[in-house]
DNA sequence: GATGCGTGGCT
DNA sequence: TAGCCAAGCAT
């Protein structure tokens, strides 16, 4: 097989090559993927895309970026605006977040997104991942954006298994490292073109290694799509768990524009104790104010 | 490092 | 059907 008597740098090389022919004819048109997109047209979505399906994003992106065309639009906004017009994305901490980030860079940054990824990833609700993309993505820096797609795809391809590993380790980014091509323009393009490859072909379930471009390089293909024998992912569970019911309660609040009574909190949900306990849990956290004794309300 | 944090589509 | 999974982050 001459694709495993290649030196490494000429193999890292053939995949890149393959994957960005790929992603030329295969990618899909997102918005905030145009070149007209803004710094802070990226920085909207991938707040979004964290840990929500591009496809429930799009709607949403679109009609907060027209509201908010910029940090300062979004800063001076009610913060409880932004938790608002999150809908039903879900992890309702994201809007916080990044209205919170929002401030940060109207007040410390001229209103103007940081290129940067050690500036990016000292901004609320921006960590590796998100730093590395918005400076890759919106500003063309050579980074390592390593996401749970591109993860998948070098476990795959370079690893031979069919998972990686729950955490990430420090060989894992060495190994992404030595694909990221030297110049920025072109290593910015292979970091959305393997997560591109990651989210359409090389997915988790039931990959589609027919229409892979690496499918003769790939090393778990190569030793038969051995299954996964590592340690059982954490399977997250929803019924009942307090992440519904603050789910529950912060969908009646984002459904009234006015304070709501506690007492119409009982009916979206009945248990008191774990009502209350959540309750409490959203205005520690900020996404709910209390403005009177009986009254909760989205922050203003 | 493990855990908590939403929501909905897919198999 | 009941999990599994989705461009993670903060604590």
């Amino acid at each position: 097989m001459a694709a495993v008597t290649v030196d490494p740098a000429t193999r890292h090389a053939t995949v890149v090559e393959r994957v960005l022919d790929w992603y030329a004819v295969h990618a899909r048109d997102l918005p905030w993927r145009r070149p007209e997109a803004t710094p802070w047209q990226v920085v909207v979505s991938e707040f979004m895309l964290q840990q929500t399906p591009v496809e429930r994003v799009r709607e949403p992106w679109r009609v907060w970026v027209e509201r908010w065309p910029s940090p300062a639009a979004l800063a001076a906004a009610p913060s409880g605006e932004a938790v608002r017009a999150w809908g039903r994305l879900g992890y309702p901490r994201r809007a916080l977040r990044l209205h919170r980030a929002a401030v940060a860079i109207t007040k410390e940054h001229d209103g103007q997104v940081p290129a940067d990824r050690e500036t990016l990833l000292r901004l609320p609700g921006i960590g590796a991942y998100t730093a590395a993309a918005i400076a890759s993505f919106a500003f063309g820096r050579r980074e390592v954006v390593l996401d749970t797609n591109v993860r998948r795809v070098l476990a795959r391809v370079d690893g031979g298994v069919a998972f990686p590993a729950a955490s990430q380790t420090v060989a894992e980014v060495a190994a992404a490292t030595a694909f990221v091509p030297d110049e920025p323009e072109r290593a910015a393009r292979w970091a959305v073109a393997v997560m591109e490859l990651g989210a359409l072909v090389c997915v988790a379930r039931s990959p589609r290694c027919d229409a892979c471009p690496v499918q003769d390089l790939c090393a778990w293909r190569a030793a038969g799509h051995p299954a996964w024998d590592g340690p059982p992912r954490k399977g997250q569970s929803y019924d009942g768990t307090d992440r519904q019911c603050r789910g529950a309660l912060l969908a009646v609040l984002r459904s009234s524009d006015e304070p709501v009574a506690l007492g119409e909190l009982a009916a979206a949900w009945p248990d008191e104790a774990q009502r209350t306990r959540c309750l409490a849990s959203l205005v520690a956290d900020g996404l709910v104010v209390a403005p009177t004794a009986e009254h909760v309300a989205l922050p203003g």
